[in-house]
Parts: C-alpha cells; sequence; structure tokens
DNA sequence: AATGAAGGCAACCGCAGAAGG
DNA sequence: GCCTTCTGCGGTTGCCTTCAT
C-alpha cells in the first residue's frame, strides 16, 4: 500500500490550473486519451503531478460535464443515494450524468447537508435530531399535562373547547412530536451501527442500484431495494406527517417502500432553500394537512414538519429546527 | 467606499484497494 | 505471497466572490 510518490516531487506546480495548461491537457487527453495518469504530465508538457491532471480533467474539463445549478430532481436523487449510500460521492455522481463527485460533495457540504441540520434532521442518518435532552424539563412539563388530560378527559374536552383549547391542543402536539422523537432516537440507537455503515455496506449499495435501476416503482415490500431500505432506514414517519404521494411518483420514479420512507423523512420532494424556512414560520395555516400541503417548500411538495407551522414562533420547537 | 464575515468551490492531501511484477 | 506502483476516493484546505455592516 505504498504512498504514491507523484505529489511528493519537488518542482511540480500547484495551485489554480491556467487556461494554458488546461488547453494542453485537454489537447493531450483528446488526442491520445488519457493513458498512464504517471506518464502524462510529462507527455503533454505540463509541469503538474499526475494526480493533479486527473482531478483536473475528471472535474473540469472533461467534455461531459454538466456545469451550473443543481436541478430538484438532482438534488432529490443526491438526497435519496445519500440516505441509502452515505458519503459514497463516486457512487452517487455514477447516477448524476455530468456531475463529478466533488462537485456532489459541494454541493452536499454547502447546502443540503446545511438545509438538512435547519430542519433538524441529521445529515449523516437523515433522521429527526434527537439531541432533546436540553429541552428535558419542557418535556416532563408535557408528560405532566398528558397525564393531567387523560386523567381527566372532562377537563380536557372543556379545555379545549374553550379559550384556552387551542393552547392544550398545541401543548399535546408538542408532546406527540417529542414522543415521536423520543422513540425515533430509541431506534436510532438501535440501528445507529447499521445506518453509520450503510454506505459501506455491499448490500445497501446494491440495494439502491436496485432501486434505481428498477423499471418501475413497486410497492412490492419483497423487492430488495425495499427490503434493504426497510433495514437500514427504519421508518422515521411522524405522526399525522403527510408524506407527498407527488414526492413518491415525482421525477425520479424509484418507487417502492424505500422511497416511501426516505422521502418522508424528508418530507416528499427536495428540501426547502432556506430562506423558505422562515417563510413557512411566518405563514401558518390552519391545520396540519392544509399547513402542508400550502407550504411553498419544494416546489408545492408537502412540508417535512408539520409541527413548525402549527406553532412557528415557539423557541422550544425552533429550538429543534 | 472600506472592511470583515460568510459562502462556494476548486484543488490538494493522505489513505486504501487494485494491479502488476 | 510479498512488495511496489498506480488509481480512485473522501476529507479538508484555502482562495475567491458575495454580502453585510
Amino acid at each position: 500500500m505504498g504512498r504514491s510518490p507523484c505529489c511528493d516531487e519537488s518542482g511540480l506546480k500547484k495551485g489554480p490550473w491556467t487556461p494554458e495548461e488546461d488547453e494542453k491537457l485537454l489537447q493531450y487527453i483528446q488526442k491520445n486519451g488519457h493513458g498512464s495518469w504517471r506518464t502524462l504530465p510529462r507527455l503533454a508538457g505540463l509541469n503538474r503531478c499526475g494526480k493533479s491532471c486527473r482531478l483536473r480533467w475528471t472535474n473540469y474539463l472533461r467534455p461531459d460535464i454538466k456545469r451550473g445549478k443543481f436541478s430538484q430532481e438532482e438534488e432529490q436523487t443526491i438526497l435519496h443515494l445519500h440516505s441509502i449510500l452515505g458519503n459514497k460521492w463516486s457512487a452517487i455522481a455514477t447516477h448524476l450524468p455530468g456531475r463529478t463527485d466533488n462537485e456532489i460533495k459541494n454541493f452536499w457540504n454547502t447546502h443540503l447537508k446545511k438545509r438538512l441540520i435547519q430542519m433538524g434532521f441529521d445529515p449523516m442518518t437523515h433522521r429527526p435530531r434527537t439531541d432533546f435532552f436540553a429541552a428535558l424539563p419542557q418535556l416532563i412539563a408535557l408528560a405532566a399535562l398528558r397525564d393531567q388530560l387523560a386523567a381527566d378527559p372532562a377537563a380536557s374536552a372543556q379545555l379545549q373547547a374553550g379559550a384556552g383549547g387551542v393552547d392544550v391542543a398545541i401543548q399535546a402536539a408538542k408532546l406527540q412530536y417529542l414522543q415521536c422523537l423520543l422513540q425515533s432516537a430509541a431506534t436510532t440507537i438501535d440501528g445507529i451501527a447499521s445506518t453509520a455503515v450503510a454506505g459501506s455496506a455491499p448490500d445497501a449499495e446494491a440495494a439502491a442500484l436496485g432501486a434505481l435501476c428498477s423499471p418501475q416503482g413497486t410497492q412490492d415490500s419483497t423487492a430488495p431495494a425495499s427490503a434493504a431500505s426497510d433495514q437500514l432506514l427504519p421508518s422515521c414517519t411522524f405522526p399525522e406527517a403527510p408524506v407527498s404521494s407527488e414526492a413518491n411518483q415525482g421525477g425520479l420514479g424509484y418507487g417502492g417502500g424505500a422511497d416511501v420512507d426516505v422521502f418522508a423523512c424528508h418530507g416528499g420532494a427536495s428540501l426547502p432553500p432556506l430562506a423558505d424556512l422562515s417563510d413557512a414560520a411566518t405563514n401558518p395555516s390552519a391545520d396540519g394537512c392544509s399547513a402542508t400541503a400550502s407550504s411553498s417548500f419544494g416546489g408545492g411538495a408537502g412540508s417535512p414538519l408539520p409541527w413548525p407551522e402549527f406553532f412557528p414562533d415557539d423557541p422550544f420547537i425552533t429550538d429543534f429546527l
């Protein structure tokens, strides 16, 4: 496992490529192919190491490189594959024609990852964040509230009918949300090993490929992709959280149970731009279903979480998002 | 207009596996 | 089977641009 000595050679140029260097490399490869990357620089008259040439070619000069912003469909593909494969950028890149692993990696690190975090998802597991211990006192208070309501249904009904009903409903909804997080945390702990190494598991990759290669979406739960995904990514849907049918049908045609789970986590189509989060917060709707249906997230698909639109200004909830 | 902060991206570094002798 | 070389990959860095003050 010797280290490549190519970059240890002194006197080789580093840093940004000049147009002249690009031209030399392009001309040479178009004429001769890249052959051995190690010998290429000398043959092409470049004072660079082979590694640098290969990187420049694969990430920038290759004629089939697609430049520009990632489309929503590409974004969905990345999210979907990342949820299954993890940081296997090259594997992900094979399913995005014209995109390089480096580009995808950068896009993930600078955009998607941040959005997931801001939405309260763990970017590695694609599951709701579970750092709820900071909110333990509130959790206890909510649990007490639940007990109180359970013990006195009449009072509960009265409260809900009266002026305080909204507050109670909100508190109950919070409680339900927290219970979901707790449940999610438990399953995360159980499955964290398999989830964390999902990308390195050949079966997982095969499953992902199977899902992609599947000629049409299928609800057949015996399909390998579905089965594998169910194992690796236990359902993380939220109570009452609507799973956009558009999301499962949209664009990619992955189909199958795998997509249901994965996109339920992400709330359907692509993630909203960061700005949209505040938009959603300032535009609460009357109920969870309509709230998500009317969300501006990702091309009109459902919101990932109904709760922020219930009580967008609540610091307790925003702490989670 | 100047300056600092933040974001985005190209490129480098080092590790690991494959291939060949 | 062992060693060396080469290639590919993922993580990280640093520069450049944009935005905010």
